[in-house]
DNA sequence: TGTATTATTGCAAGAGTGTCGCAATAAATA
DNA sequence: TATTTATTGCGACACTCTTGCAATAATACA
């Protein structure tokens, strides 16, 4: 399926852009500045996830979170890497620490999804 | 509040003990023999975790599974460890594996959350 | 430029998880 | 046995996320 461009797609990429951290659907609109459908938000987030070009990330508060995963970018290995959530500006930003483990091969592993949770660097040094 | 004893409360509770495994309210629903309210199992494995005998973990399929958990009463506190959720299972387990990472000491860390989603080594081989 | 193809969108509805209020039930205690 | 009140089932709700369908619009191509 050939992706197309629209407002609609440029409009979450920008919001996501400009906030650097990983957002969810509800946080995305409202941070932007048309009224687009809450189930449209979701495909467009899906799709960029399909194209590798955002992150999903689900946090504990069972809510999923997306994300432009710079430093994975720059590899394009699907490199993982931890998350952090800040709980004191509730945000939740790509660490380049990577994820290392070694299991059994019984085991299929099929996701990877490792965050902490804390006070991020911003909020312990001000 | 006091606890009152009831064969619900003892069914939820012995089913997670045979397992061994962090499981979800639907798993539990299933496992068990007697016909429980969905609420009211949700409202005994709430109890639970008040009361320190359950432990909750927030899975990246957004959903709460619920585990008695031996290990971290013990001396493995403080050592991080990956836990893996099957989709065949649906339950969540412990893995030996321990999670490392370095970070600047700027962040707090006060939760590591590591979980690995696929087939675990019980289904994959069976 | 005009037309055809089909990706995208909005809307409504649905599925799944988890919670809550209320009345009925039943465990613990006196 | 009678009383107290924790527990339960039921229904309904809130929330997140998905899906089917028809309308719209971005792209390709004549």
């Amino acid at each position: 399926m050939k992706r197309r461009n629209t407002a609609t797609k440029e409009a979450v990429l920008s919001v996501l852009n400009a906030s650097g951290k990983a957002m969810s659907q509800s946080a995305i609109e409202k941070k932007i500045n048309v009224d687009i459908n809450r189930a449209t938000i979701y495909r467009v987030l899906n799709n960029y996830c399909e194209d590798g070009i955002l992150h999903r990330i689900v946090a504990d508060d069972g809510r999923q979170y997306f994300a432009i995963c710079l430093e994975c970018d720059e590899d394009r290995k699907s490199l993982h890497h931890f998350h952090f959530r800040c709980e004191k500006c509730e945000t939740i930003s790509c660490l380049p620490e990577p994820v290392n483990f070694s299991l059994s091969n019984d085991y299929i592993v099929e996701k990877v999804n490792c965050i902490l949770t804390g006070v991020c660097k911003d909020c312990s040094t001000s």
